[in-house]
DNA sequence: TCGTATTGTTGGACGCCGACCAACAATCAC
DNA sequence: GTGATTGTTGGTCGGCGTCCAACAATACGA
C-alpha cells in the first residue's frame, strides 16, 4: 500500500492520531488565502495544525493535493463503480451527483485569491487523466479500439472537469452540476 | 520575457552560445535510457553535455520538459494559426501533420525504458491542456458557451494526445498521425 | 588597438519538497 | 504490569528550480 490510508476504520489498538487529512486541509486552506500557495509551504500548514511537518505525509501524498481530496475520493469510487460493470456516462453523472459542493469547488473557486495559478491548471488536468484512465478500460470492454477508447474517455473527462470548473465558479450551490455535465456531454460526444 | 528563448536568429554580439536545447536533450535522453528518468540529475545531465548545472535553465524550463521540446514548439505554432482565425479542425490536423516523427515520440516509445511511469501521464495531460486551452478561445469565438467550449476543446485535445501516444507505441514512421487523429475526432466529436 | 557594450556561462547559495529512518509516545490486549 | 501495535517526531538526505554576482567571449566604435 503505497497510497495514503485515510482510515475511517475505527483502529482500536496503537497511538490515536494527532491530525487527519481535514485538519491539513483547513489549516492549508486559512494559510493559502492568508499568504497564497506558493509562499505557504508544507512546513507552515502542519505548524498551523498542530503537528510536525513529518506527520503531513501519513495524510497528504503532496502539498498540490491538499484541495482535491474529496474529487480523489470520488474518483476511487468511480473505479470501483466501473469495475462492478457500471455504464461509464452513468458512472460519470453520479460521480458529479455525489460531490460534495463546499470542498472541491474551492480550488478552483478560491484559485484566484490562493494564487494558485499555473498549479491550479496542473492539478485539475491532473485529475482530468484520472478520470480518463478509470473509464478507458470500461470503453474498451466495450469492443472500442483503443485510441477511440481512450479518445472518448478524455472527451467524458473533459467535459467534467470543465463542469466542475464552471459549477465552482458560478458559486458551488447554485447551479446543478450533473445538468452542466449532462450540457457539457451532450454538446461535444451528442 | 520569462520564457526560455531558443533563439534561432542569429546573434551577432556577444558571448556565443555553449549549449542548445537540442544537446541538453540528446545527453538527457541517453542518460535516461541508462538510468532511467529518475536516477539522472539534471546536474548528470548537463555534465554529459559540457556544460554547468545553471545553463541548463536557460534552456528548458524544468527538467520534466526536456523530452516535450518539439510538441511544445508546435502547440505555440497553433496558437499563432489559431489567432489568425485559422478554423479549429483544421489547425489541429496541420499541427498533427508538423510534428517531427522521432522527438515528440520519444518520451511515449521510450517511456517504459526510461522508467517515465507517472512523470509521462503528467507530462502528456499537461500537454492535453495546452492545447485544450489554445483551441477554447477559438471556439468560444465560434459562438459557444464557455462550458461547451471548453469542453469541446479538451475533447479535440484528448484526441490529439491519444493519436501521439498510439502513434508513437506503433513506431513514429509506421503510421500516419494525422489519419489517427481524423479517426479519434470522427469517432468521439462526430 | 583598445576600451565598451552585449550576451552567456559559471559557481555558489538558497528555500523547499518529498523520501527515509530510528527513536519515542500512546493506546489496546492479555 | 508486559508486550504488541500504531502514530508521531525530528533529523538527514538528494534533488529541483531560483537567484545573483563574478567572469568570459564576442562585436562594435573610436
Amino acid at each position: 500500500m503505497g497510497a495514503v490510508t485515510q482510515g475511517t476504520e475505527r483502529r482500536r489498538v496503537g497511538r490515536p492520531r494527532a491530525a487527519s487529512r481535514d485538519l491539513l486541509e483547513e489549516a492549508a486552506c486559512e494559510l493559502f488565502l492568508e499568504r497564497g500557495y506558493a509562499a505557504t509551504s508544507v512546513a507552515d500548514i502542519t505548524s498551523r495544525a498542530g503537528v510536525s511537518r513529518s506527520t503531513f505525509f501519513n495524510y497528504v501524498e503532496a502539498k498540490s493535493d491538499l484541495l482535491w481530496a474529496r474529487f480523489d475520493d470520488a474518483v476511487v469510487a468511480l473505479r470501483a463503480r466501473l469495475a462492478d460493470g457500471a455504464d461509464v456516462a452513468e458512472a460519470l453523472r453520479e460521480l458529479a451527483a455525489g460531490l460534495p459542493a463546499e470542498n472541491v469547488a474551492m480550488a478552483f473557486a478560491q484559485g484566484e485569491a490562493m494564487g494558485l495559478g499555473e498549479e491550479l491548471r496542473l492539478a485539475a488536468v491532473r485529475r482530468l487523466a484520472d478520470v480518463r484512465d478509470a473509464l478507458t478500460p470500461a470503453l474498451r470492454a466495450g469492443g472500442a479500439t483503443p485510441l477511440v477508447a481512450r479518445s472518448r474517455a478524455g472527451a467524458y473527462a473533459g467535459c467534467l472537469l470543465a463542469a466542475v470548473q464552471e459549477w465552482s465558479l458560478a458559486g458551488a450551490g447554485r447551479t446543478d452540476l450533473v445538468a452542466l455535465l449532462d450540457e457539457a456531454v451532450r454538446a461535444t460526444l451528442g
